[in-house]
DNA sequence: GGTCAATTCAACCAAATCATTCATAGCTGC
DNA sequence: GCAGCTATGAATGATTTGGTTGAATTGACC
């Protein structure tokens, strides 16, 4: 685990910014960037000279993830704190005004808070109230199916400012299952989990558990998650899981609920095959922790 | 393994289109092509304003791999026309190789011929060929599902090197009715009425007509697409869209119909009101002779 | 506290890019 | 044809960039 920086080297701003090491430090003895210094005399960038440099020169951020932004506590230098994000994104995608949405969600995606704590925060919440608007209006309808192309779009780009995978990389599938149409907790838990080192592979919505998992075990997968957010028929998909979670344990597959109705499918009686996550923040520590026992093995 | 560059040098976007540095330099300076700094005053180019540019002027681009596009053995000749592609980008899906399918239709696109041609054939026909492996490996579903979810990546990039769609642009909405899940087909034509200068609102699967009708009345779009893959009730279908092509009519709306079973669900009673596209060439023909129309009024 | 691999240091150099100028080629209107 | 205009490509010396060198520093581990 990465431990939050406060200060970068000259190698990680360079390479965030797609520049070399030697121009990185040329700017800094120039005086373009202000920085303190280790006691044997090398070079540390506070996080906040970096940003207010790569403004100032309106510099293009090819690898946020390697200014270390992320996994900050949300106190301060953040321009837009994930906590005060909800409203401004939920009257976005209200309005149906994607770059704005779009701006909103990349902006806190490289000025701070992790992913989950993203996609956990203002989009689902934001999702969420606007899956409710057709209650009141049936016109509602239109709002939200429009809101979910947006934040596809954007969860889209996002992945491509994750780093790419190594080839030698975990595998990870997963979907919503048959009768769940919703497309786009599937395609976050994806997301979160390409971020957190593993080759996802997502099917999208309405796809049969049981194929998924045959696929999972032909291609030793390590990962198989199932995204659960309609009201399906509860009693089918927990023998489903139960069944298929003992067979993905027997092949060193893990098995991970999770959404709305995750709670409701998973077996008492399964606890330890089938695991529940309430959040993509649960799931990616759950995935890490996953990924760090491979490694100790 | 080279990473994928993400701003080129004028020299990168000189060589590949093989015209000289100076020109990039000058095209750059007139404000013809849109560009970065480096903190020194050097100029960095991202690649989607290439493309755009590259589009727009109709240049030849001589080498693609100085614009990081091909990242695909480039065994067979320079130039893969889309009429050639099918194969290759049906074999790429398959596999669920992503890049390779972006490159294949990147480099399509950067070729320069229109979208619905790119969409009509290479695009279409491979996913028509994996739509119908189910039928003999209930496994295709899978491969299917995954294709779609690349396919979806790579049009919403596509549409980010689409030109940006002016102010005062009509409005097009449209999606796929109520009962159909299909996402792709409406997500294309979103695209392709994008290119034709609308600005366009895809509404997504399974959104009713009737609602999208309203929106369109309301917010005076002048054109509604309804996008029909699945093998829905075909006379309910029918008779709505007779009724709610009167409104539009009264309004200035077109109504096109387009997708799989769009021949069956137009009553020949209608015709004049709810027009009929087989294709994207054929719906990007429509629509640019609808905007030709209302601009010689 | 000590060891050791990885990183960063300062200094240097080759290559690339900068802004500018100038020459050439193509086109238009007379 | 020819003068005028524009676009292109090729030079110029100055500046910026990115890579390499051996030495020093750092951070993690024992």
């Amino acid at each position: 685990m990465e431990t939050a920086k406060h200060l970068l080297t000259p190698r990680d701003l360079a390479e965030a910014i797609g520049a070399s090491e030697s121009s990185v430090r040329r700017w800094v003895d120039n005086g373009q960037i202000h920085i303190a210094r280790t006691a044997g005399g090398h070079r540390r960038i506070p996080v906040g000279e970096a940003v207010r440099f790569i403004r100032r020169m309106g510099l293009i951020v090819v690898h946020p993830e390697k200014l270390g932004l992320r996994n900050w506590p949300s106190d301060r230098g953040a321009d837009i704190g994930a906590a005060d994000m909800d409203q401004p994104l939920y009257a976005a995608l209200l309005a149906g005004d994607a770059p704005l949405a779009r701006g909103l969600i990349l902006s806190a995606f490289l000025a701070g808070g992790s992913l989950g704590n993203l996609l956990d925060g203002p989009v689902r919440l934001s999702l969420h109230r606007l899956g409710e608007l057709w209650q009141h209006d049936s016109r509602g309808i239109l709002v939200e199916h429009r809101a979910i192309e947006i934040a596809r779009g954007i969860l889209n780009e996002l992945q491509g400012l994750l780093p790419a995978t190594a080839d030698g990389a975990a595998l990870a599938v997963g979907g919503a299952p048959e009768g769940d149409p919703y497309v786009l907790p599937s395609q976050m838990a994806g997301l979160v989990l390409q971020e957190c080192g593993y080759r996802a592979i997502n099917f999208g919505a309405n796809t049969p558990v049981e194929l998924v998992t045959e696929w999972a075990i032909e291609r030793r997968a390590e990962l198989l998650w199932v995204s659960l957010t309609a009201p399906i028929d509860v009693e089918v998909l927990r023998q489903t899981l139960g069944e298929v979670a003992v067979r993905l344990d027997s092949q060193g597959c893990a098995l991970v609920v999770g959404g709305r109705h995750a709670g409701e499918v998973v077996d008492p009686a399964d606890r330890g095959r089938v695991h529940h996550a309430d959040s993509m923040a649960e799931l990616a520590r759950f995935a890490k922790s996953r990924l760090a026992k491979k490694f100790s093995d």
